[in-house]
DNA sequence: TGCGTCAAGGGGGATT
DNA sequence: AATCCCCCTTGACGCA
């Protein structure tokens, strides 16, 4: 596993934020002092995250809401601890490229300092891995307002010290991944209660007769149609608008 | 080594 | 034309 490492530290982050007019407080949301209890304290490990489903309207008018993480998201990076204490923060090259060229794109890639990496190829892909601090403030921020303004996105950005288009894409993906979590989560409900309410059941019929008792559909080698996708996955293929000539002596 | 996650690429639509 | 968004995919990365 590449470890990519920088000068940068959350320190400078915080340094900055206290010394340039571009406060982190962007806009009225959080203070200094509480971006730095999270990045040095990191309060935000460990809570209870809002649930995708329950990110709703009333949360983007919220205020001052703690720094809150999906639990995978703080489990998928480095503990707090050693964030917090370590003196840089993991970064992939690109993203040192783009703290160095603020202005710059996905093409600045390629000029990136490989000098610890070294390339394998000029247009290998490298993917920028936000510091837990970093990903704890968008996440708080998206927890307080899903969309954020063109000012918005640049005062983040730089408080973050990441580039608009990052925030922009961040926020996006972040939507999309909420979209996919509560689709995921309605259709787990739904199907579950189909289920338990409708139960497809084979008919063998031949010349307009049925073909078995109705008792018989209790024995084991009647699979629910359903089932039998499992086992015969070709079966999907059968259409129930197909002709009657095609499937007398098959099945409906 | 397969799989899940995530930042980024990119197509296509809407808006200005 | 520029910019934003959604949506899906890609490629890198970390983990069991």
């Amino acid at each position: 596993m590449a470890s990519y490492r920088t000068s940068f530290s959350i320190h400078n982050i915080l340094r900055e934020g206290l010394d340039s007019p571009r406060s982190i407080q962007l806009s009225g949301e959080y203070t200094n002092s509480e971006l730095l209890v999270k990045s040095e304290g990191l309060s935000c490990a460990g809570s209870a995250h809002s649930q995708d489903s329950n990110e709703d309207e009333s949360s983007r008018n919220s205020t001052n809401v703690p720094c809150l993480l999906d639990a995978d998201t703080l489990s998928d990076r480095q503990s707090c601890e050693e964030e917090s204490t370590g003196e840089e923060y993991p970064h992939s090259e690109k993203q040192h490229d783009l703290e160095l060229h603020p202005d710059t794109d996905g093409e600045k890639v390629d000029s990136c300092d490989f000098s610890h990496h070294p390339p394998k190829s000029n247009k290998k892909r490298s993917r920028a891995a936000f510091s837990h601090a970093q990903v704890c403030e968008l996440e708080r921020r998206f927890h307080v307002q899903r969309y954020l303004s063109g000012p918005e996105r640049a005062d983040l950005a730089g408080a973050l010290k990441l580039t608009e288009t990052q925030v922009k894409i961040w926020f996006q993906n972040r939507r999309y991944k909420t979209k996919r979590r509560q689709i995921a989560a309605e259709l787990a409900a739904t199907s579950t209660a189909t289920l338990a309410k409708r139960v497809a059941v084979r008919v063998l019929v031949k010349d307009d007769q049925r073909q078995y008792r109705v008792e018989d559909a209790h024995s084991p080698h009647f699979l629910p149609f359903y089932q039998s996708y499992q086992y015969c996955p070709y079966m999907y293929c059968i259409q129930p608008w197909l002709s009657t000539t095609t499937l007398h002596g098959g099945l409906y």
